[in-house]
DNA sequence: TTATTCTTGACTAAATTGGTCAACATACTC
DNA sequence: GAGTATGTTGACCAATTTAGTCAAGAATAA
């Protein structure tokens, strides 16, 4: 159940394409260093992105990567989309026809629930929110200080009860 | 973003022992065939849920496995914890030291509040919770009828409203 | 024209996942 | 006890997915 390293990566470089962008392009180069990705693997990251019309690119000399819309506009749903794609759990929640006991299994129904419950989370903010909790420090320089603010309008809820998933693995 | 289908088969199996156990052990055979997995497979999804202590096995004549409490006092995200492991979807949400980004980074407080957007749909459920959904269909026996209640649309995408709001951990 | 930048696709190595098989342990029945 | 019915465990493997590199190319600016 974990995300793929691209959608890890991409939000962090989008973060940063929104955070030294100011109007100007972001060179790819410049990203990858900050973000300690390399270059070939950021590009790999970035082309969804502008497929998807998040991003706009510039070639050439003084070009780069720029935002094609103000953070405001950029839901982190979209994002996660492009880069992971569904956030389906299991694919009877996509495509009921995968398997035969779709219309009537009671566990398609929660699966469902918890794609709902991810795209919440993610369909409810925006680049600029993540920008605001971002205190700004790059790759590497782990600043001790700020720890979030408390968001979650949406979340609000944790778990009903304290359980234990820390085990295994 | 898939979860492994030793959870998907996992809670069904689960489902199916609550619906045929009636107190007496269930062969793990007979599970094996009504949900349409090899018993050798099963057995690797049963051996979690014995060690976390959700069911119980009997061997010899007459043995199998039986539920090890009310169907109501088991929590889904015990079930899911205990198959798929922790629902962080990036490392650094357990490991903090996976990264020297953790403390400041905004993304990762994004990636805590996704996990625990899934916690509190599966913190807040229990097995007994999804029998009522389970209208008992048997694999492959697709019933068009039963369209489970309420429960929003299909597929992961919209919503921006959420879900089990409980109180906080 | 040249340097700079993004773009694309082929490719590979490693990790993960899904699943089988076989040996074994335990319990029941006679 | 013997024999059979069940669950338990670990070794193993094939297929897929993921993460990442490399190299050729295309667009733009100076």
């Amino acid at each position: 159940m974990k995300l793929s390293t691209r959608t890890r990566d991409g939000m962090r470089a989008l973060l940063d394409i929104a955070r030294h962008g100011g109007g100007a392009p972001v060179r790819l180069r410049d990203i990858a260093s900050r973000q300690e990705v390399s270059l070939s693997y950021l590009e790999h990251i970035i082309g969804p992105l502008i497929a998807g019309r998040i991003l706009r690119s510039t070639r050439g000399s003084g070009g780069g990567i720029s935002l094609l819309r103000e953070p405001d506009r950029i839901l982190l749903s979209e994002i996660v989309s492009l880069l992971e794609g569904p956030l389906a759990t299991v694919d009877c929640v996509l495509h009921a026809d995968v398997c035969p006991r779709s219309v009537s299994c009671a566990t398609r129904g929660l699966w469902m629930e918890m794609a709902e419950a991810m795209d919440s989370v993610l369909g409810s903010r925006t680049l600029a929110d993540l920008m605001k909790t971002d205190d700004g420090a790059e790759a590497g320089s782990c600043a001790p200080t700020a720890l979030r603010p408390q968001r979650s309008p949406v979340t609000g809820a944790a778990s009903a009860r304290g359980n234990g998933d820390m085990e295994r693995q």
